[in-house]
DNA sequence: TCTGGGGTCCTAGGACCC
DNA sequence: TCTGGGGTCCTAGGACCC
């Protein structure tokens, strides 16, 4: 009997800055959205009385929760201590997969033997979660995967529910289609039109419970991995200005060109994207005949793009560019211009290296010098 | 004071090949 | 000399998630 166990962390980032100031402890933490533009990306429990949640407008936070304690993102803090929680659950079993920075499942089945039936397991590991880092979490537990996860939402905050063996569907049947993973308004509006509110409903028409309930328990690395790599920033005033947009470009291409080299990966296909100021966005893409990670070559192509979809005399909010279909150095290489890439590769080693040592400003394009944002 | 930034997955049409 | 069908790749957009 295969045994799955979500854990799903409590207001991750909200949860990380009180435990970094203890005195934060039992106030409303607000996570993000300072800025004009921003959005919040985590609130503590007593900021969520007032209505306030992720991915709402800081504005919109403000007003509901005045007294609201705002604090910025602090992604590395948070990415350390994603690590020490992750580190407990690879004590429990090999199978480990992280979902998210704050949520993850881990595969308990036949892990009895160690440390006792899966339900005394769980409620091991979210007391040590708590116990030894302060943080607190949720966690569903049950044969399917699916089931696991869903357990775990409904279990928040602090909880634990336990789905036995056998009782899966009677737990899922009178839930709101709105709790399976992938529905979101759009889809829950669709279905709800052809009578379909609970998960019963999806349970009793054996295809769609297939397309949503994933009833066969795939594993998680049968899924697709399609990686990609994107930068993308929504600018401070729209602009209009073709010069301005390549100079921001080009920021953008700088940052993408050094995650792919730092990750040793090659892509072959670009986009990039643009976001008018009425919100209205749309995306570009090119396939390369030869993958790439060098600056100059991705932002030619983005460039490219960007100058033949423009429509001139609409101001741009926003500009992207994401580097996909990636592949590492093993790729079928033109032989006519081998030599000039393992050129170009040390070059741009060479660049990397320093930027690490003096920092990003140190050495650049010219056409980033002044910056447009 | 409208709506961040990082992603993944799915669909759908057209090109192209056999 | 009117035109099938399957497979794959490319491109664009949109829903969704954290």
């Amino acid at each position: 009997m295969a045994w799955y166990l979500h854990i799903d962390m409590d207001a991750f980032f909200a949860s990380v800055e009180q435990v970094l100031d203890p005195n934060l402890k039992g106030k409303p933490i607000i996570v993000g959205g300072r800025s004009g533009l921003g959005v919040v990306t985590s609130a503590s429990y007593e900021a969520r009385k007032f209505g306030v949640h992720s991915a709402m407008p800081g504005f919109q936070a403000r007003r509901l929760c005045p007294q609201g304690i705002f604090l910025p993102n602090r992604h590395r803090a948070y990415v350390e201590f994603s690590h020490r929680v992750f580190a407990i659950l690879r004590e429990y079993s090999p199978e480990v997969h992280a979902l998210s920075i704050d949520e993850g499942v881990i595969n308990l089945s036949g892990t009895d033997r160690l440390f006792g039936p899966p339900l005394k397991t769980a409620d091991a590991i979210i007391r040590r979660i708590e116990n030894e880092i302060g943080l607190p979490s949720s966690a569903g537990l049950s044969t399917h995967r699916l089931t696991a996860k869903i357990a775990a939402t409904l279990a928040k905050p602090r909880g634990l529910i336990y789905v036995p063996a056998g009782s899966e569907k009677d737990f899922l049947a009178p839930l709101g289609v709105e709790m399976v993973p992938g529905v979101g308004p759009k889809t829950r509006r669709a279905l709800d039109q052809k009578g379909i509110k609970i998960i019963g409903d999806l349970l009793s028409r054996p295809r769609m419970a297939q397309r949503y309930l994933d009833l066969d328990g795939a594993p998680a690395h049968q899924h697709r991995h399609d990686h990609s790599i994107g930068n993308e920033t929504t600018l401070d005033h729209a602009i209009n200005d073709l010069g301005q947009m390549e100079k921001v470009l080009w920021e953008l291409v700088e940052e993408v060109g050094a995650r792919l080299r730092r990750e040793e990966l090659y892509a072959r296909c670009l986009t990039v994207k643009i976001r008018y100021s009425n919100f209205q966005t749309l995306t570009r893409s090119r396939t390369l005949l030869s993958p790439t990670c060098f600056d100059k070559e991705i932002f030619e192509t983005v460039s490219t793009l960007l100058r033949q979809n423009i429509m001139r005399g609409r101001a741009v909010r926003l500009l992207g560019v994401s580097a996909s279909a990636l592949q590492n150095s093993g790729w079928q290489e033109p032989l006519f211009n081998f030599e000039r890439r393992k050129s170009l590769e040390r070059l741009y080693k060479g660049i990397d290296d320093l930027r690490r040592k003096y920092g990003e400003q140190s050495i650049g394009a010219a056409a980033t010098r002044g910056r447009a944002r």
